[in-house]
DNA sequence: CGTCATGTTAAGGA
DNA sequence: TTCCTTAACATGAC
């Protein structure tokens, strides 16, 4: 599910479902999502405090707790991995399978659900103080992308996918942003002029707001469920006929050929990863 | 069977 | 020290 804008309309939904009610339970099901500190830590901290606000920097969301005393708020943080979900449940008569951790309000149920565990839930604030500027930011100036792609012998998809210099864009909005704007994800940063510079900074805006706005027009209902069940999720297109498409232009359209110029679209290893680009568009 | 998958990070190397 | 690269984590879809 994890880009930034997945979970940015995901942190817009859970705001308005969850803001000031109290957290009265927490069940651990999958220890290793809590982590470092053990799941009993985590439920002494959190048991009583309630929700102030739901917040987001990058790919990582936080409820913004506070004691009922206390006037200091403190974060608990979620991080969805890459098959990370949370929604709402009514009753926990079945929980759906991978079930990690399951919040208990006063009516109903915060479930955190991650089949492949690389999903995070923690107090520890390490992982969100060491992160970038947020890409959707106002502090994400010319000034701010230039400084992060040059000086480094990493090719500038990587520049644009390393959390602590940038957070928000993982692998398909990388990919994406990058065919906007028609650059190369192979070359080095430094070599960008001002003018690709630009267009690159407009690319990433116009994509993850594009995206935003396509997340809030989706109908979720927070059931729990794999189809409407609350997350904006990148596999949507698979879904109901009357459902809006999410229209990539590289990102798993290996061998199709581009909008823009008919090539063929095509994949290559980097990082580790799947960078789809066009080899016309993208020199 | 094999390959690929929206992410992070610990460990090792330069 | 810092900066970079790689492998590992665990499960499901195709």
């Amino acid at each position: 599910m994890p880009e930034l804008p997945e979970v940015e309309v995901l942190r817009l939904r859970l705001d308005s479902l969850l803001a000031n009610k109290k957290l009265v339970d927490v069940d651990v099901l999958k220890s290793r999502v809590v982590r470092p500190e053990l799941p009993k830590f985590l439920k002494d901290k959190i048991v009583n405090c309630t929700i102030s606000k739901v917040r987001r920097r990058g790919k990582f969301l936080w409820l913004e707790l506070k004691h009922f005393q206390s006037e200091s708020a403190f974060p608990l943080i979620i991080h969805l991995g890459m098959t990370g979900r949370l929604f709402i449940q009514k009753n926990i008569k079945s929980l759906p399978k991978h079930s990690a951790v399951v919040f208990k309000l006063n009516n109903e149920y915060l479930v955190f659900k991650d089949p492949r565990s690389f999903g995070r839930v923690t107090l520890d604030t390490d992982c969100i103080e060491n992160l970038g500027v947020d890409a959707l930011s106002s502090d994400f100036t010319e000034d701010a992308l230039a400084s992060v792609i040059k000086n480094t012998s990493q090719s500038l998809k990587a520049r644009l996918m390393n959390q602590k210099k940038i957070a928000g864009l993982g692998n398909i909005y990388s990919c994406e942003v990058l065919h906007k704007a028609k650059i190369s994800p192979f070359i080095k940063g430094s070599s960008l002029c001002a003018n690709k510079l630009k267009d690159l900074l407009k690319a990433i805006h116009v994509t993850l707001h594009n995206q935003v706005n396509f997340g809030l027009s989706l109908d979720l209902d927070f059931k729990g469920e794999y189809k409407n069940d609350g997350l904006f999720y990148y596999g949507t297109k698979s879904t109901q006929k009357n459902q809006l498409q999410e229209p990539f232009s590289v990102y798993g359209r290996e061998g199709e050929s581009c909008r823009n110029c008919e090539s063929i679209i095509m994949r290559e290893t980097q990082i580790n990863r799947s960078t789809y680009f066009c080899p016309e568009c993208q020199k």
